[in-house]
DNA sequence: ATGCCTTGCTTAGCAAGA
């Protein structure tokens, strides 16, 4: 008789969902059929204090949020222990709410360390949103940079806002050079995976055309016209540990979807 | 295509997203 204990698996999931507001009952749902460990959110388009804590928590998930009036805001919705959370970038004085790390407590399977990102858009090469978006993408890079010397099990995930290569674009010819798909976002990416971090997407065999985000307009996701911007990145440490990574498309078929679809790591 | 949606803010069109 095997009386070894099992190892459970655990499931860490990013989706965009612009506006928590809007999109929390489909969230409930998503986790009630898809119950991760931990969801980082993003675009939560909310302040802290109107973050329905309550919700989740009925559903059983805890979570630590850093949002802010209108625009972008983060959150780490967890089954499993948090400790040691982080807003933002120390160092880099920034007014917009991107970042929220923690460490999750996965008990038998340790503790990992999260870093979820809502990355800047950059609206169109050598804007000065263009500008911010690199320099906070360097700052980013010191920050992983720090954070996986005092934690070697680190997951950093979230909206790139970056298309790593071609075969993240519908278009890869129409969108040559275009924001998402400049020589410069690219190069920040892979200087992101040089600090010892894998994108755990690409660790499998997938289907050509994967995407995570569809416009809105003109018919994008029936037309299947996407880009694969939101990512998980796994840290040397884990990296043996991940056994898969898929995208749900599923919720982009919700009524009133959000744009971008969730993504979701499995270790162990 | 300076367009097409969607959201928030505020209540009529913008700003921003990607």
């Amino acid at each position: 008789m095997n009386t070894t204990p099992t190892t459970p698996s655990l499931h860490i999931a990013t989706w965009n969902v612009n506006s928590l507001n809007v999109r929390l009952p489909q969230v409930l749902q998503w986790l009630a059929e898809n119950p991760v460990d931990v969801l980082c959110l993003q675009e939560l388009k909310l302040v802290d204090e109107k973050f329905p804590h309550a919700e989740l928590a009925a559903i059983g998930y805890a979570a630590q949020a850093f949002g802010q009036k209108t625009y972008n805001g983060v959150a780490i919705l967890s089954r499993l222990p948090l400790h040691d959370t982080m807003r933002n970038i120390p160092g880099f004085a920034d007014e917009q709410a991107r970042v929220i790390s923690a460490t999750v407590d996965a008990r038998t399977q340790g503790e990992i360390r999260i870093i979820n990102g809502y990355f800047v858009n950059g609206q169109e090469p050598g804007s000065d949103k263009f500008q911010y978006k690199m320099q906070w993408l360097e700052h980013l890079h010191a920050l992983v940079h720090e954070q996986l010397r005092l934690h070697p099990r680190l997951v950093l995930l979230g909206d790139f806002n970056i298309t790593p290569d071609d075969r993240d674009t519908w278009d890869p010819v129409g969108l040559k050079d275009t924001i998402h798909h400049t020589v410069e976002e690219r190069a920040a990416f892979q200087s992101l995976q040089a600090l010892g971090l894998h994108d755990a997407f690409r660790l499998f065999p997938q289907a050509e055309k994967s995407f995570s985000w569809w416009d809105y307009r003109m018919l994008g996701f029936q037309k299947n016209r996407g880009l694969r911007i939101d990512h998980i990145l796994v840290s040397n440490a884990l990296q043996a540990s991940v056994t898969q990574c898929s995208i749900d498309r599923a919720p982009r078929k919700y009524p009133k979807p959000s744009d971008h679809a969730p993504v979701i790591v499995t270790l162990g």
